[in-house]
RNA sequence: GGCUGGGUAGCUCAGCUGGUGAGAGCGCACGACUCAUAAUCGUGAGGUCGAGGGUUCGAUCCCCUCCCCAGCUACCA
């Protein structure tokens, strides 16, 4: 059996889990749902990033140690990818001791490298490092973000000139090997347009970066004391993107998390990170790369980027109690490309939802069960369906495959929007056929026989597709078709026959709101 | 400023290396049907394919200029 090894961009642990959040969850999940199915040893890692400036500044402003902090924030974020059904295999935390280990040995392993180099080409080197400081940043900043001599955010305050020596990592060393990474693999990234961005970078050459920080100590002991003696703290990077490489180190790990992974699956503003320092610190360390790195969109709301202040107007848990946790699922899965930005809003999440769930496939489950209940007292006939309208959902399931497992990889958008042609495509076969005629005249026991397992096969189909986008709800239509066991088991890469089964028609799966009254 | 991507029916978007009548879903209008969650099926509505110019026998798709939107332009993560 492959394996499958997938990970999430580990999430910063200083806020709330939102939107934005769920939709890399739910589309990560709904990716190793899918190779699950498809036959696939799958790891799905996920997890936060729990050390940095800003989280311990966070947790003082609260008043609380930074550990404790992290324990609640770290909790929430749990409880929302249980309430939103997440299928992690592993939930790594940054401040986990085990991790602390792991980046510890990494950047032991760079340096251990380094040994055998010139000092002129040696990874880790120190250096003083000159920049203008604003202190209610506390931070760095870029000329790009100073105007008039002071920081865009504390206009009142100056800015000091401070000198910080630190440990540096060769960055500028990389930048012909990394040209050559995208130059040999150009699918290392994706989507393209992400790829152009690193390409750009790369072309006007890479410099230099900090690797450990003397202003705060929320992090990791950077391994190595400066030739002064000082120990600095590992720079949040080096030790946030090594989380992908130290999962394999916790207890209970196996093969399943061995490096490299397959995918990663980060938000396009941090593609920078994962395709120019994350394959340069492998490089240096002598470790393998990782096969590629998936760059989704965002998703607004109201026309605005989504954000922490856009995250008043709107809650995971007002979304999800509307229609559910799996119609919540599929609402984002189906509106949002996932290598392009989307937007949320509440009408247009109704709209799928009355639309694709309750008109189509509902209701496509509502009639046919119904009709095979009718007519052949709920015992789907054992004999084939219809073989043109099968060649025609099978044309479409090649599509959901290549959207996934192929070409055209990864966008769950599009595997959705195949399966509801294949509901589609079966409510127009209803209408063309008209069972309920053809019920009226014992001769055409045969072609009712026919159309009536064309139905069950219809939606076994549906079911077993659509279970990775909404597991719950396919579930219960599993069980109204009367098909055996748990749909998150059924392999999608091996037929799938409803012949024999018995159906009970139950709730509709998709009930509308109450109209309101007028 | 530089770079990347985009501007196609009311809405969300497909349209591979240029070629007979520019498409899908939703919404809308009309019609059909009754198995079904007042669901479904069919038909239609005719959008200067951002603007202007160019190449070509012929361009939504190629080139140039301009306008508008989004993103990136590196140590907060």
């Amino acid at each position: 059996m492959p394996r499958f090894f997938l990970t999430t961009a580990i999430d910063y642990a200083n806020g709330e889990p939102h939107l934005g959040h769920a939709l890399e969850k739910i589309g990560a999940d709904a990716i190793a749902r899918l190779h699950r199915q498809l036959g696939y040893d799958v790891h799905l890692l996920i997890g936060m990033d729990e050390h940095g400036q800003k989280v311990a500044q966070t947790a003082e402003k609260q008043g609380v140690p930074p550990q404790q902090f992290v324990d609640s924030i770290a909790e929430q974020f749990q409880a929302m990818w249980a309430r939103l059904g997440i299928s992690h295999d592993q939930f790594i935390r940054t401040t986990a001791p085990a991790h602390k280990a792991a980046v510890t040995r990494l950047i032991e392993q760079i340096f251990a490298a380094d040994a055998s180099l010139p000092e002129e080409r040696r990874n880790f080197y120190e250096r003083s490092y000159t920049g203008m400081y604003c202190v209610g940043c506390e931070s760095f900043k870029q000329p790009a973000d100073i105007v008039d001599g002071t920081c865009t955010v504390h206009p009142t305050r100056t800015l000091e000139e401070v000198t910080e020596h630190n440990w540096f990592f060769r960055l500028s060393a990389y930048t012909a090997p990394l040209k050559a990474l995208f130059a040999a693999n150009p699918g290392f990234l994706e989507p393209e347009s992400r790829r152009n961005e690193i390409l750009q970078l790369l072309e006007q050459g890479l410099e230099d970066i900090s690797a450990s920080r003397s202003r705060f100590d929320w992090g990791v002991p950077f391994p190595r004391p400066l030739s002064n003696g000082d120990v600095q703290t590992t720079y949040v990077w080096f030790d946030a993107l090594p989380n992908y490489w130290t999962a394999r180190f916790f207890p209970g790990f196996d093969a399943r998390a061995a490096w490299p992974a397959d995918l990663h699956v980060i938000g396009k503003d941090i593609t920078r990170f994962h395709c120019v320092i994350w394959p340069a610190m492998l490089m240096a360390a002598g470790e393998p790369l990782p096969a590629q790195v998936w760059a989704h969109g965002f998703i607004s709301l109201g026309g605005e980027r989504f954000s922490k202040s856009a995250g008043v107007k709107l809650t995971l848990g007002e979304a999800i109690d509307r229609y559910g946790v799996d119609a919540f699922r599929y609402y984002l899965l189906r509106d949002v490309p996932f290598d392009a930005d989307g937007a949320f809003s509440w009408e247009r999440f109704e709209e799928v939802y009355n639309s694709d769930l309750a008109n189509t496939l509902g209701n496509l489950g509502s009639r046919s069960t119904a009709m095979i209940e009718k007519y052949r007292a709920g015992v789907v006939p054992g004999c084939s369906p219809d073989a043109e309208l099968f060649a025609a959902h099978e044309a479409s399931l090649a599509q959901a495959r290549a959207a996934v497992d192929g070409a055209r990889r990864y966008r769950p958008n599009e595997v959705v929007s195949a399966l509801m042609d294949v509901a589609r495509r079966t409510n127009e076969y209803i209408q063309r056929t008209q069972p309920w005629v053809l019920a009226k005249d014992p001769a055409n026991a045969a072609a009712l026989d026919t159309v009536l397992a064309t139905l069950a096969g219809s939606l076994a189909l549906c079911a077993a597709w659509l279970a990775p986008v909404m597991p719950q709800k396919m579930q219960a239509l599993w069980e109204q078709l009367g098909g055996p066991g748990d749909v998150t088991a059924v392999r999608l890469d091996q037929p799938i026959s409803a012949g024999d089964w018995t159906v009970a028609k139950g709730t509709p799966l998709f009930p509308k709101p109450e109209a309101p009254a007028l």
